[in-house]
DNA sequence: AGAACTACTTAAGATATCTTAAGAAAAATG
DNA sequence: CATTTTTCTTAAGATATCTTAAGTAGTTCT
């Protein structure tokens, strides 16, 4: 208890400068929750409830394409917002799921009590400026990437920025995120 | 110049609220300035040094890959903001340029003047999370696209989305922006 | 209006990547 | 530890997309 308000205010720190009654605050509106290894934290079509602070664990974020395959767009390890991000502000049916893939621990928080936040702690709506530049700048990042490399390139690129992942992440899913099909990859693995 | 403050003034208010005295200030904390066709607002390479609003025109925003062809990341339009984030931020070289496609005309402002606006304005801080999010939002959107659709589905979808565009940008840039050779997206058209 | 760019099209051959299908390896489960 | 499920590999044929090269049309400049 005592710790995760810890790794909240470790967290938040890094973005504005917080006082205890606003660290005490923040916490008090988030829930708490732990998903199973498969639990779903958000299901396509539904209407996003929460953006999810991971405490610990692993999730990835997919859709089902028209030919039935998963596509997998983002992963969430500890330390980082995960949700979609159209339906929870908007609260639209989400285009996609979110799903653990390890046993996953979050702090969660509704749209209604971040807007309260926002209001009460100034400091938060400045490090949630902060975070969502953050988070612009790496989806840009992956853009440029996807736009100017090959499949070969991409997964060398990924295995270089994040070799953590690989121990962690089923080799199928790391292809999906690439854009690749697993066969592919396979082969792509085999002639280095 | 009133119109321009109008403009800004009717953008702002669009994202959170604002007196006449915060307009003002935040108006005089940017810079004018008018930029040609081909004209570069930032140059590959070079530290982004402003976030730009535009008022009137069409920019690309775009690099140079390992084959020197031109890889458009994204168009700015009138009421966007557009900048290379990361670049602009944290102050390192930019790795893509932003171009005027037609006669612009935008509002810039240093990363030092909007840091001085968002402690005096917090509305202003609010105004950009939103923002921010928005242009998350619409990344993640073309991220989706780009990952379940073959270059035919992301040309129409291109086509019904954004028509105006095509008025106003080279076919060979629309390919570009797709991921597309421009060859190949000719052949696309002529099988309608 | 003629010259010089710039943008668009066409087509043939090359290549990256996918699809399908099957089997092997590894991990989870009873 | 035997069985079931999940994940990974292999290979052959199919397809989307690129490359190259050349020609045409459209714009801009003098």
């Amino acid at each position: 208890m005592i710790q995760i308000k810890n790794q909240l205010r470790e967290y938040l720190t890094r973005y504005a400068t917080f006082n205890e009654t606003d660290i005490e605050l923040i916490f008090h509106q988030c829930s708490y929750e732990k998903y199973q290894k498969k639990d779903f934290l958000l299901k396509q079509g539904t209407v996003c409830q929460y953006n999810f602070f991971i405490l610990k664990g692993l999730v990835r974020q997919f859709r089902f394409d028209d030919n039935g395959h998963e596509n997998i767009s983002a992963f969430g390890i500890e330390n980082w917002w995960i949700t979609n991000l159209n339906s929870f502000l908007n609260q639209t049916p989400s285009t996609n799921s979110i799903q653990a893939i390890e046993e996953t621990i979050v702090l969660q928080i509704t749209k209604e009590n971040l807007e309260v936040l926002y209001v009460k702690i100034p400091a938060l709506e400045r490090a949630f400026r902060k975070i969502t530049e953050n988070m612009l700048i790496a989806l840009q990042r992956k853009d440029e990437i996807f736009m100017k490399t090959n499949s070969k390139e991409r997964y060398y690129t990924m295995v270089k920025q994040l070799p953590d992942f690989f121990q962690r992440v089923p080799q199928y899913m790391i292809a999906s995120y690439l854009d690749i099909t697993p066969e592919y990859l396979s082969e792509i693995r085999k002639n280095i």
